[in-house]
Order: C-alpha cells, then sequence, then structure tokens
DNA sequence: ATGAAAGCGCTAACAT
DNA sequence: ATGTTAGCGCTTTCAT
C-alpha cells in the first residue's frame, strides 16, 4: 500500500481535452475564459473540469506564463539562541499579512532564515519560487539588507529608517513612540524611568532616542543605570529586572520595548513587592491583544498592525513593479490603561 | 522606470553553461553532484553559479520532476464574522508548524480559506502548489472534511476524533483536558461550574463531555444555565458572561475552552466585582504565552502547541506516502496557577 | 565525461 | 471557432 496515493495519476488538460473532443488548446482557452472559444464548448469544457475537480497545474502555468503570485514572508531567527517564531507581535503581524496577501489574490510562502545569513532568503526569488519577499525585522543587519537591494532584490522590511538604506522599510513611528511613552510617564510624576530594550536594534534605538528627548524636554538627566540593554527575551528581561530590584536602585516607572517585556518586568515587579501602577508605572510597547487583559491592564504604544500589512504588502508590489518606494512611518498611538493610573 | 525591475531578465541554466563552455546538460549535472561530471567541470560550474548567484528554477524543476515540497497550512475562517487569522492560539499553532516543516526542510504555504468552502483548500493540491494540506480547526465541517478525504486528498486537521471520520485529525485530549479542569475545580471546592464554550464545535463538545463526566462523578447536577454556548470570540463572551453576572444567576467557578475567553471573563468578573480567585476560580484552555503573565496568572489546560506541530507535519508526511494514519490523540496538561487557587 | 534531444503541463502565435 | 506547433527552464535517456 506504501504508494496507492502516489499511484493516483493527476488529471491534466489533455485528458479534459480528449473527453470533450476538442484539442488542449481549446481546452485551455475555454478555462481562461477566451472570447475564442464558442459559448457552448466552453461550457462544455467547464462543466467537465469542474466534475472531474480538475485544476490547471500552477507549475506548469506559471513556467510559461512567467506570472508567479507568490509573496515570501520571512522571520528572521537567531540560530544562536534558538529562538524560534514566537513572540506575540510577529505573529500576528503574519496574520495581518496573510490577511493582506490573501485579500489581493496573492500565495503567502512563510519561512524562517538564519538571521546571519539572509540570502538564504533571497533565493526564494532568485528560483522564481516567490516574486518578493516580506521581512519581518531588521534586527541588526542593516548591512546584509543593503547589500541584497544592491542585488535589486525586491523586498521589503518591517523596521526603521537608517540612514544610508538603500533598501524600503515599513515601520511605526519608534521615535515618536518612545517619546510619548516616556512623556506620560513624566506627566504622572515619574523621574526616574528605566528603559528595558536593546538599543543595538533600529527600531529600539530610535524609542531610546524618543525616551532620551522627552527626559531632555522634561530636564531630567538620564542616568545610564537605568537603562536595561536586554533583548526580546523573556527570561533575560526577568533576570535584568530582577537584578535591578535587588541592586537597590532608585526607580518609580519603566518603559519595555514590546509587551512581552513589560509582562516580564510587572511579574517581577510583583515578586519584589513593587507595586504597579502604585510605585512603579509601566508602560509596553506593541499593544498584542493581551495588553488590555493584562492585570493591570496596561499602558502601551500600539503599533498599527493592520495596517501595517496592508501597507508592507503595498510598497512591495510597487517595488516588484519597477517603482522606488521611499521608506514608510506610520503613526503609532498611545493607548492608556491602569498600568500608569496617575499617582496620588 | 515602471517596469526596471521586470527588465532585468533572470539567470538560466543556459547562461551558465555558455560561460562555462558545456552544454546545459553538463550544468544540470554539476549542479546536482552527478559523478558523471568530471571534478573539474563542476567546481568550475559550481564556482560560476555562485559567484552569479544562480539558483535553478524550481517551478522548472519541478515540472520536470514532479517533486513539489510545498505544504498548504489553511487557516479556515467565517466569512459571516469576517474574523480573522487572530486567535493567539492559532497564530502560535502557525509558528509551530513553520517550525516543524522548515526543520524537515519544506515550504510552507499559508492561507485563509472560506470555512463554508473547504474546497477551496482542495485546489492548492490539484493544482499542484502544494503536496498536502493543513487544516487548524475542524469546526462545524466534518462533513465536507469527510467529502475531501473521499477524493483521497492528502491533508491532516488539527481537531478531534469523531466517529464515522474518512480524515486524519491530530489534537490534544479533550474530553481529558474538560476532566482535568473541572475535576480540579471541584477539588477547590467549588460546585456551580460555568462552562464557556461552543459545544457544537467537536472540540469543544468533547471539553464538554469531560465537564459533564467530572460533574457526574463528584454527584455535582449539571445546571443548563450556566453553560454559556459562545464561539471563539471574545465579544460574545464578554456579552454572555455579563449577562450571566447581571441576571443573578448563583456560581462560583468558570471553565472556559480557551485563554482568550477566560481572559475576557476574569475581565468581567472584575468589573462586575467578583474577585477571582476568592469567589470565582478560573480555568482557561490552551496555555498560550500569556496565560502565566495574567493576573492572576491564569490556571489553564496546556495543549503541546510545538509537538502538535511536529506530528500534524508528520502524519501529513506519511499520508501523502500512502500510509493510512490513524487519528492521533496528544496528552494535554492541567497548569495550576492563582486564578484557582485553594480558598479558605 | 559530455552533448543532443525529448518531454514535464501548459499557453500563444500561427495556421486553417 | 478550432487545431497544430513551438517553447517556458529544467532533467534525463540515449548517443558518442
Amino acid at each position: 500500500m506504501k504508494s496507492s496515493a502516489a499511484e493516483k495519476k493527476r488529471l491534466q488538460m489533455a485528458d479534459i481535452a480528449r473527453l470533450a473532443g476538442v484539442s488542449v488548446s481549446t481546452v485551455s482557452r475555454a478555462l481562461s475564459g477566451s472570447p475564442l472559444v464558442s459559448r457552448e464548448t466552453r461550457e462544455r469544457v467547464e462543466e467537465l473540469a469542474r466534475s472531474l475537480d480538475y485544476a490547471i497545474n500552477v507549475g506548469a502555468q506559471n513556467l510559461r506564463l512567467k506570472n508567479n503570485r507568490t509573496i515570501a514572508v520571512v522571520i528572521p531567527y537567531d540560530k544562536v539562541s534558538r529562538q524560534h517564531i514566537s513572540d506575540p507581535f510577529f505573529l500576528a503581524m503574519v496574520g495581518s499579512l496573510a490577511d493582506a496577501l490573501t485579500e489581493r489574490g496573492f500565495d503567502m510562502l512563510l519561512s524562517r532564515v538564519d538571521a546571519e545569513s539572509l540570502d538564504a532568503a533571497a533565493r526564494v526569488i532568485g528560483s522564481g519560487v516567490a516574486i518578493g519577499v516580506i521581512l519581518i525585522g531588521q534586527w541588526r543587519h542593516h548591512d546584509q539588507l543593503n547589500r541584497l537591494a544592491a542585488r535589486k532584490l525586491p523586498f521589503v522590511v518591517w523596521g526603521t529608517q537608517i540612514a544610508q538604506q538603500l533598501y524600503c522599510t515599513v515601520g511605526g513611528d519608534n521615535q515618536g513612540g518612545g517619546l510619548a511613552a516616556t512623556r506620560h510617564l513624566l506627566g504622572q510624576g515619574a523621574r526616574r524611568i528605566v528603559f528595558v530594550g536593546d538599543h543595538q536594534l533600529p527600531e529600539v534605538e530610535q524609542r531610546y532616542q524618543g525616551y532620551r528627548d522627552a527626559l531632555a524636554a522634561a530636564g531630567v538627566a538620564l542616568d545610564p543605570a537605568l537603562v536595561l540593554p536586554v533583548p526580546f527575551d523573556a527570561d533575560q528581561a526577568r533576570a535584568a529586572v530582577m537584578q535591578l530590584c535587588r541592586s537597590g536602585t532608585d526607580f518609580d516607572a519603566v518603559f519595555a520595548c514590546s509587551d512581552v517585556l513589560a509582562a516580564t518586568t510587572m511579574q517581577v515587579l510583583h515578586q519584589c513587592g513593587r507595586a504597579v501602577p502604585d510605585e512603579v508605572g509601566v508602560v509596553g510597547y506593541d499593544d498584542i491583544s493581551w495588553a488590555s487583559h493584562a492585570s493591570p491592564p496596561l499602558t502601551t504604544v500600539r503599533q498599527p498592525i493592520e495596517r501595517a500589512g496592508l501597507e508592507l504588502v503595498d510598497a512591495l508590489l510597487r517595488i516588484i513593479d519597477g517603482e522606488t518606494v521611499p521608506p514608510r512611518t506610520l503613526p503609532v498611538e498611545l493607548v492608556v490603561r491602569a498600568s500608569t493610573r496617575q499617582r496620588g
């Protein structure tokens, strides 16, 4: 029985042609709705195809037409930390992209690629599997991305605009987000605000910039001891925040660069007996669906995820069309909830 | 400039052949590592291909070889409610599948399909785009699925085993999960346990069965007023639970069929001034990453999501190989957290 | 060890 | 309105 399924030979145009008593070209024309075929013949062919569950072989069709409609969505992953596709924000982005692509009639190929060798992402295009790539996350790979762009590969990146950038990014207004979050905390009376995030990452760097701008505008000095450069990883964040608590460093608020980091932070604060928001206000980033259900519900910077999917797809399709598409920054919005309720 | 990108003609084997001064067949053989080509020639060709970023056209190769390595992952969506791919559990499953497929060298095509016409999922196979389909969620579509199976389409479903089932499912032990959750609540002293979930769905029905079994075993009568048949949708759950609170119906615990439903429930309870866990214990289902960060941290039935991805892929590949693969039930595990802390 | 030629399933001139 | 034929980019006999 091993290959019974494989035995079942696939129906092809020639079969339909034979059964309908016409030539393959006629079948081809009939199924593509060509006006060159009589209505009667077309209907007969269509009916036959439908009743036999015949479907055109897309591979052969593409080969002939050079008309691929597949877009690759790539999530770089860190081989070292063996981190899988798991951050809810990225997953939500995948969902959003799936919606946007489906809407426009494109297939979506999802793959993980070792972040150290993003060229692998290029292979999908070189080999004709996909006509463009959407990369979720810029990470530290600006140079690699520029090299890909130099090769004229059609791709877009969810990330942030950087100087000397040859590729197109779509991203949230990270500086604005950092600014709004920090300003909000300052407005609540906070003065010693912890920043949680790895500012080696371009997106985080810009949020950090916003953080500094807000502090400066309020005349509050930046204390390096309050900056925790942890990557988007709950475990490392947990350790860093715990250490901060134990060190006895004084702080009255936290701005975390993702909701996952904020969640971890709140948990650690709870363990350390520091009340949120009464003693420490916490702001997150992303506004994943969890944020509003957290307790206390999390104040966070909402990234426009549905719109992001649409914009990424739109930008990519235009690039594929040969247009030069400038980077795009989408507005973000501070959503105030109980984790930063006004004190005293 | 409109089509500059399109202009760039793609490199093909003939080009490499010409540049290497050999025939296409030799290039083909060299790149596939055939022993029929001299080491010297092979190295020259390989080097040339690498330096020019040449990649074999997979479409043409597949056409010739009939050797597709693409698996389609389909998330049915409800056209009526226009519900998108958003439940964190499904998204996590997508991530898990992406990992499992990448691991085994398969490409993953992700698509949404109108749940009313799952035949559309079949088209992916008929048209040769993918060699198999993994369907996330069985929903109400048992009959449709049976019809697909009758057509010998290679697919697996994340769902639950049902009588007269012609297709292969992989799923968690829903009855066991429902039983464990309910028994746990009973053990905490709860007697009037609300069930939140649409038991028209096979998976939920089995959890409901477990719920009833546990009640019966404890000699507790089932009160239909405590059964809220809401779908996996936060808004409807919110309304139903709110209504229950307002109705004055007596209850001391809730078993919700997903963590999202549990989250919503806890929120409503909070609004209604009912303390969790002191007045009402809450158990969720899935153990999405949010659950442990909830507040109070949510007791929930953990679905083995990483394993699920592996098992689904494994089952599908065997089906594609012609094997008859029986449905498979994976063990689930009750994770006890603060939302059901022992009272009094 | 290499090349010439046929063919994978389809579409689109070019016939008729 | 329909059929015949060439060819999309590749692999693989079959020849040399």
